[in-house]
DNA sequence: TCTGGGGTCCTTCTACTC
DNA sequence: TCTGGAGTAGAAGGACCC
């Protein structure tokens, strides 16, 4: 097994006052699970992703990486680079089953467990010290179990706070380089009173919350590394980065991050959003999207006990210009019709001139959906929309939990022949190659001045 | 060659109230 | 009655993360 990374100095203060943090993060993990179904697959070029034209790429193996894929990347740009690539259309499902096997290892070491997304985890093992040694011991451990009992990969970044842990990872993990692909040590650490020592040499592009935009104006003030950082006087950069991101950045830097493991988080937006793999230009069937977009969330919603005051819409044209319209609301709401009713008007408003290329719903300012007495009693109205829906949603969800999400579905996501149910994009990197047939004849494709693009069947 | 989906947090601007 | 300042909430967009 690899040996882990350690810097810096000795431990300060004795185990029970002594604060460790570890950041788990898979080994390309989309495609890791993959291969365990394809082992033929092992070894070659796997990208993981949208496969169609608008796709993006999720997660690329060690071999793809060799040739500068990356995830984030267009999956046409992926497949310039490589060529000889195999691309499989994602599995969420897959994901998150071994996602959750991952999850058990983790619990039977620590209850302190914060999952960031599918594939990493924070875990606050300070509890744990005494029972299974220090955290490079309870790293190889993890990584030991995840590797027998799931035969996957994993590293494990140690240090005193969260923010180091997650630097530690990126140590501890393997390398692709063009020449062949590296193993990494799989447990790094961080010890305590080396923080800086690490840090400072580093780009400061490392830094959590450093993307492209706040590098070119870090690049501008001459900052390069995480060190040029302290150097720099406070309130030049409380100019260019604000009071919050100013503070943030150079607390970071000298290695100070006070977050706690947080087990659970509470939800603050609850959303759906979906590019199409053709621009939308008919109104109608901008609107049967729109019907289908505010069933998932609100469906998402009475599953999650909430209710939502504030709407929000997202439209991207074919330029790719996005705009977002928001509306908050007196009362809390959680049926389709309720936040359709928002989502019409916010999308009339808006006068949509060109092409659709992205359609999402948001919803947000959460509490219990809300029923207000009235002197003729429960009004349940929700802004004009008919009562019922609570009681007709209430059926909607029980037909759901026993036929299949597909079993039932509102008008709403009926197309404007008023037959065909709009189903969402299978693929959540993009449109899948399944999605790339162009609209059927009368449909809404138009060209670029409006005028309507036939097309036969 | 075009650029996903689901989130969070922050900044700026505006409207409103006291 | 008018005006200005402070505080707050909402709206819109940007940046970032995985």
């Amino acid at each position: 097994m690899a040996a882990s990374g350690v810097t810096g100095g000795g431990h300060t203060g004795g185990v029970a006052d002594r604060r460790v943090i570890l950041h788990v993060d898979m080994d390309a993990f989309f495609v890791s699970v993959e291969l365990r179904r394809r082992p033929d697959l092992v070894g070659r070029p796997v990208v993981v992703g949208g496969t169609g034209r608008r796709g993006v790429v999720a997660a690329a193996s060690y071999e793809a990486r060799r040739y500068g894929v990356y995830s984030a990347m267009p999956s046409a740009r992926a497949r310039q680079l490589c060529p000889d690539a195999v691309f499989l259309a994602g599995d969420y499902e897959a994901y998150s089953t071994v996602s959750a096997q991952v999850r058990a290892i983790f619990d039977s070491v620590t209850p302190k467990v914060e999952p960031l997304s599918l594939d990493e985890a924070f875990l606050d093992v300070s509890g744990a010290l005494a029972l299974f040694g220090d955290g490079v011991t309870i790293g190889h451990r993890i990584r030991n179990q995840v590797r027998d009992e799931l035969g996957l990969g994993c590293s494990v970044g140690v240090a005193p706070n969260k923010f180091l842990a997650k630097m530690a990872s990126v140590e501890a993990k393997p390398r692709a380089r063009p020449e062949g692909v590296e193993p990494g040590p799989g447990v790094f650490e961080v010890v305590e009173g080396g923080e800086t020592a690490y840090l400072h040499p580093l780009p400061v592009r490392r830094l959590w919350g450093v993307g492209p935009s706040t590098y070119e104006r870090l690049n501008r003030l001459g900052v390069r590394t995480i060190g040029d950082l302290t150097i720099l006087a406070p309130a030049a950069l409380r100019g260019v980065l604000g009071p919050a991101g100013a503070d943030r950045l150079l607390d970071l830097a000298a290695g100070v991050d006070t977050r706690p493991v947080e087990v659970e988080r509470p939800v603050k937006s609850i959303s759906h959003e979906e590019t199409f793999p053709f621009d939308l230009y008919d109104r109608a069937e901008i609107g049967a999207h729109l019907g289908r977009l505010a069933d998932g969330v609100a469906s998402r919603l009475r599953a999650s006990g909430l209710g939502a005051r504030t709407i929000t819409i997202k439209v991207r044209d074919g330029t790719f210009r996005t705009v977002t319209r928001a509306h908050t609301l007196p009362r809390a709401v959680d049926t389709a019709p309720a936040i359709l009713e928002v989502v019409n008007r916010l999308v009339d408003d808006l006068q949509l001139a060109g092409g659709v290329r992205l359609l999402g719903v948001a919803t947000s300012k959460f509490s219990e959906p809300t029923e207000q007495l009235t002197l003729d009693g429960i009004d349940d109205s929700r802004d004009g929309v008919d009562p019922r829906w609570s009681d007709a949603s209430k059926v909607i969800d029980s037909v759901r939990a026993r036929f299949g999400r597909t079993a039932i579905a509102t008008a709403n996501a009926l197309t404007t022949d008023g037959v065909r149910v709009i189903h969402r994009g299978r693929n959540p990197w993009g449109p899948d190659g399944a999605d790339q047939q162009p609209p059927a004849a009368g449909s809404s494709r138009r060209r670029k001045d409006g005028s309507r693009i036939e097309e036969t069947p």
